[in-house]
DNA sequence: AAAATACATGTCAAATATTACATGTAAAAA
DNA sequence: TTTTTACATGTAATATTTGACATGTATTTT
């Protein structure tokens, strides 16, 4: 069963939803370490439904609106925890497409490099701040047995990767700089 | 057209190969931000070859071995050229299932989820000494205009990364059992 | 009252990627 | 001399993901 079927299972274990909840949740809280469009939310329903993982009850919004609304099964519990507290081999490196301009920059100008690290370095900083924007909502650190401290933990490590991407293109401007100057 | 084959022109501007040669590449030079399979790298040159961006010529190996030898056009050239000088807005932030496991770990016993993040610190810290050996081969940062100043770049990315991914876990591990003691 | 945005659910085609299937030669080690 | 490892090239089936197509209701803003 693919990480995305217990991704949403971990979800419908909080709480009951729709799928169109599930994938608002993939766009804000899940965001900074996993993402999915409605296209594939929608048949991951369907097949945890097969599975017996899930089962749904349909809600009428206003006059005639149809809603799905899922909710987990002991099943389906079982399967997730299974999940949660089995320790996966670490998957291999993401994919990075800057790095591979980057890796080949030797065939480039090096003003052109030059404005290739500055456009990523701001790129990311940018997203380092979209993330701090969230931190601030933590005024302290939330108490372990609640699900607010995981989202603390999640949170500090987007915080770490981006804080990281920068400081590195920081590095890689200085030392196109340097050498120019020398 | 996709980014991987940007990446099999980027190693063929440097020197022609044949397939078998690029899915080691991807294995080792590579590894650390692109990774492709033998299965992947096959079809791509065919795809390539039809847009005339690579060529070609049969080369024997010992008595009976048949070895593609592939070359990169002009046209594979300025194609290559345009993709590097491209400043593509940043790809969305890579998945993480580890991530995901720590953000529903509130369902968990507190315990567990120390065996997770130790165990994963463990892996990573496997990951970052692997990178380390690599970096020693660099005795001084080479010149900016060498292949080998952009190896150094991008290696120095990978360690950023996994040093980050490392010190995050230790704080993760720091703030669950800071607040077991108190 | 009209328009725009958010809510709500799905399918389909295409691109990307992994694993398994399939075959054979060359060189190095046991 | 046999076996194993590396060299070498492909295809097929499956899984994952994205983007486009398709439809309709409810709420909020203009």
């Amino acid at each position: 069963m693919g990480t995305l079927q217990y991704a949403i299972l971990g979800m419908l274990n909080r709480e009951s939803m729709t799928g169109y909840d599930l994938t608002r949740e993939f766009q804000t809280s899940l965001f900074d370490f996993w993402t999915a469009k409605h296209s594939q939310v929608y048949p991951e329903l369907k097949s945890l439904l097969e599975k017996g993982y899930v089962e749904y009850e349909t809600e009428i919004s206003g006059t005639a609106l149809k809603k799905k609304v899922y909710t987990i099964t002991q099943q389906g519990r079982d399967a997730f925890q299974n999940w949660e507290e089995t320790a996966y081999p670490i998957k291999p490196i993401p994919k990075d497409e800057f790095r591979l301009q980057l890796f080949f920059s030797d065939a480039m100008e090096p003003e052109m490099r030059l404005k290739q690290l500055e456009y990523h370095l701001q790129q990311h900083r940018q997203r380092l701040e979209q993330i701090r924007k969230k931190q601030e909502k933590f005024e302290v650190i939330p108490p372990k047995e609640e699900s607010q401290f995981c989202d603390y933990l999640v949170m500090q490590g987007a915080i770490h990767r981006e804080e990281s991407y920068c400081s590195w293109l920081e590095e890689c401007i200085n030392l196109c700089q340097q050498r120019k100057i020398l």
